[in-house]
DNA sequence: TTATTTTTTTAGGTATGCCTAATTTTAGTA
DNA sequence: TACTAAAATTAGGCATACCTAAAAAAATAA
């Protein structure tokens, strides 16, 4: 059985190897992102590597093995079921259920994650887009894009967001805009890469970069030339 | 905040407290309770009483503070309800939330303990026939009795057990024994204790004094001499 | 290539939470 | 009361999970 901690190590992992224009993960990053110190961190992926769930060198950073991966995919789906649950069962909001399921995920039950991922009707997606791995740990897949690579005149759909906190969360709810909304591009501010963007037939809103990066779409216009 | 071992410990406390013929609890009781040795409990006593949640003298063994109670008591709260959502919203068997629970309720979010309470129908009492206290810690009252301190031709009703463990409830379960079941006592046995019950309008079984303890009952003939 | 900065590693420290073995204290029995 | 058994305590050890400070190695810039 695997401890919390493992857990958190290898999700970690995967999250950071995973996002976008990370193609190594090195020690510091890995320390960055769980708000731990190098030091701290560096005597756990020995302790990883032991059990054969990573591999690390300093030059190659810390890679998942075939078993790290399965593992690491397999908290990802306890989360993102409670995350689900949570959501579809339990009536909460996509900007609340991210902490409790962080504390939910480590409960150790198979049987109890089948049972309410029956309950929350067996969606592919959770409350924010993201895939929901099956039990052998493979993906549905979802192409997806970031709304800021939209060109003027684009027609798209929230498809997810990159980001779980409840502040990101919190101003999108602020704004209006949650999964599936329909968005239409009006202008494209090229200073700051800013986007104006309509929806819900009548709201409009200019979108910084930073938040049109984490709002993930898909074009709903075909053959649109949005990359 | 408090930790997951805090709780563990006042709940532990809690309970030894307040079973059959106990009114000190020794470290000794105590370890024995939570399956660790005499010296680590001590330790975590000093703690406890530093923190003010108990007092402790090796004369008069432990007792919970106010504030300790308090506490004890929204940890039952929580294990009770998660208990109550499993078995009511989740469907499990009154068998198999014990565990279950036993990891969710260090879950830290009154919010979600408040949910599913609601999504449980807000009973009184958890699927072992156990009171849910409230958010002050206050409990409802049921007046039980083991179904052991029976005279012959007593008539009652099973609203609770003693016991938490799958075992014990397996066997009950086996036995066609549940809760709100309708016993009537045919027979006492002196020798051992041992006592013959009839249910269900047909079967009928010899159960072990140790059985019989921890099976709790509410006599339906008032006015009836079993004590 | 050398100098500078960043990253990784080592060394050593703290707190928690568990243990065994030995000792002291308390309580029960003769 | 004196002896004995049980309970509590002390001492010291181990693993986990965190830290800071300093040294070593690697990457980047001059
Ligand atoms: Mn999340
Ligand atoms: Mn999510
Ligand atoms: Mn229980
Ligand atoms: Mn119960």
């Amino acid at each position: 059985m695997l401890k919390t901690s493992d857990e958190k190590y290898l999700r970690a992992i995967y999250s950071v190897s995973h996002s976008e224009n990370k193609q190594k993960v090195s020690l510091s990053d890995l320390a960055y992102y769980l708000d731990l110190k190098p030091p701290t961190v560096l005597e756990r992926l020995h302790v990883l590597q032991k059990e054969k769930f990573i591999s690390y060198t300093k030059t190659e950073g810390v890679v998942l093995t075939k078993s790290g991966e399965k593992e690491a995919l397999n908290v990802i789906r306890k989360h993102r079921v409670w995350e689900t649950f949570l959501h579809k069962v339990c009536k909460f909001g996509w900007n609340e259920v991210h902490e409790m399921a962080e504390q939910l995920q480590n409960v150790n039950s198979e049987k109890l994650i089948d049972r309410i991922y029956t309950l929350s009707g067996e969606p592919k997606f959770d409350p924010h887009g993201d895939p929901i791995p099956d039990k052998s740990g493979k993906l549905p897949v979802s192409v997806r894009r970031p709304l800021l690579n939209s060109i003027e005149g684009c027609r798209c759909l929230v498809l997810g967001v990159n980001e779980d906190s409840a502040e990101f969360l919190n101003y999108l709810t602020d704004l209006n805009i949650g999964l599936n909304e329909k968005l239409s591009v009006e202008k494209v501010f090229g200073y700051d890469g800013s986007l104006k963007i309509k929806y819900k037939n009548s709201e409009s809103v200019i979108l910084s970069p930073k938040v049109a990066e984490k709002i993930l779409v898909t074009c709903t216009k075909h053959g649109c030339a949005c990359k």
